[in-house]
DNA sequence: GAAATAGTGTCTGTAAGACATTATATT
DNA sequence: AATATAATGTCTTACAGACACTATTTC
């Protein structure tokens, strides 16, 4: 039954709807946080008025790959240009979308805080923050997008132990200290300053940009990325004395 | 044009085409190899007659998720039941498939060396493992599967380097010997007995199950894995001293 | 000069890497 | 006994973690 005519089927076999989510972290009021949107409460749609991540069908006529499509998707909700994207998986299968067999390629995003100043024609009152922390572990997103909400944030915090991630989340210029920061808020406890600054700056992925004034107090060195396309690994991870 | 009505299309949209693809990794005669198929040489499909990575069109029919349909096709062409099978990403474009829009999911799988009695029905003939160090950094396989393939390969090798994945290459009952063995093997370097003794025993995820007779000499220690359905994380990478 | 934050120095314990040695089997 | 491989021991050194201290600004 299932021999070389099911595994080269033809060419108009059944296909599975293709999507692409984004998962989009920001650390905003100093939490973490990733945006979600929330499906419109009428009309023919699943999940109605369900918050859900942000995304959708890919679109063969502009879409040239999935990267271009979750990078449009991204640009739509966020005006974003040029944000830390990574592919976090897919999750495809029978169920999880009521009108059929569905497959959806997921990317997560890393981008600085920006005030909630959305893409513009975009109907900006349906899109929101939400504390990564506080959502609970009980499916309360559209379709399987709590699962892959979780996916996402077990791939952060764990890539932040050993990468410099968290880079990405700032506006540059930033201080050591921010940074020193933004690690804190995404790991969810404190690192120590002298192992974190040594750690920073024999990595050899900052360049000085000159003082910063902060909001009191003795002024900090800025930095900027010497590359923005991908974060740096580090040799160890930042696991405290066990 | 690409505003909310582009990103909520309606359900007849064009849909790209969805496969599934698996890395098939195995360690045959000292040496890291995948399996490949070849691909019909004559007839309408396309890269007729190269080799490529197995897998093949999602049949929504019979597949209920994506990992149950690397799983099938696994079965299709290797036989083998309960593999270490993790997702290794997606690849999705335009120019990829000339018949189309298409996307695959791609899977990675770890076996043990199995002798080349495929599967039953299957036509053997038009499958093979192949030198993973031999194949070139040309394209040489059909669709984008060389590029997929160097992606599998690096995060083999990456996750080799600080967890317990090489144990899945090898049939139970192994020795530490054997086990350092592919270590070295996958790695491409030598590694210090000593040391990976005490890593190993020290994760704490193999379980004694007596002592095994080698070719010759003294008998070593054998093992089997306390918990299949996941490799474990060493704290530490295996890098040796810069 | 007091306060607050930025940045550096010093000590110590752990554990990885390198290599030497002992143990246990076969022929 | 000789030999081959398994298994353990010892030494050294890099370096992360912890914490104390100094430096530089604002008010």
């Amino acid at each position: 039954m299932a021999s070389s005519a099911a595994s080269h089927p033809p060419i108009d076999f059944v296909r599975p709807y293709t999507t692409v989510d984004v998962v989009i972290f920001s650390v905003v009021d100093g939490a973490l946080k990733v945006l979600l949107v929330q499906r419109p409460a009428s009309g023919s749609e699943p999940f109605p008025g369900l918050w859900a991540l942000p995304g959708g069908f890919v679109d063969v006529a502009q879409d040239s790959d999935l990267q271009a499509c979750a990078n449009r998707k991204l640009r739509e909700k966020t005006n974003v240009a040029s944000p830390y994207l990574e592919q976090l998986g897919s999750w495809g299968g029978r169920s999880r979308d009521p009108r059929g067999w569905s497959a959806t390629h997921v990317y997560f995003a890393l981008i600085a805080a920006l005030p909630l100043t959305l893409a513009k024609g975009a109907n900006a009152a349906d899109v929101a923050w939400f504390e990564v922390d506080a959502l609970g572990d009980e499916p309360e997103l559209a379709f399987d997008h709590s699962e892959i909400l979780r996916a996402a944030v077990e791939r952060l915090r764990g890539k932040v132990e050993y990468t410099s991630l968290p880079a990405f989340l700032l506006p540059e210029p930033f201080t050591l200290p921010q940074l020193q920061q933004v690690y804190e808020t995404v790991l969810g406890r404190p690192v120590d300053k002298s192992g974190f600054r040594t750690r920073m700056l024999a990595a050899q992925f900052l360049r000085e940009a000159g003082h910063v004034e902060g909001p009191s107090n003795r002024p900090a060195m800025g930095y900027r990325l010497a590359d923005r396309s991908a974060p740096v690994i580090f040799p160890r991870t930042f696991s405290p004395r066990g």
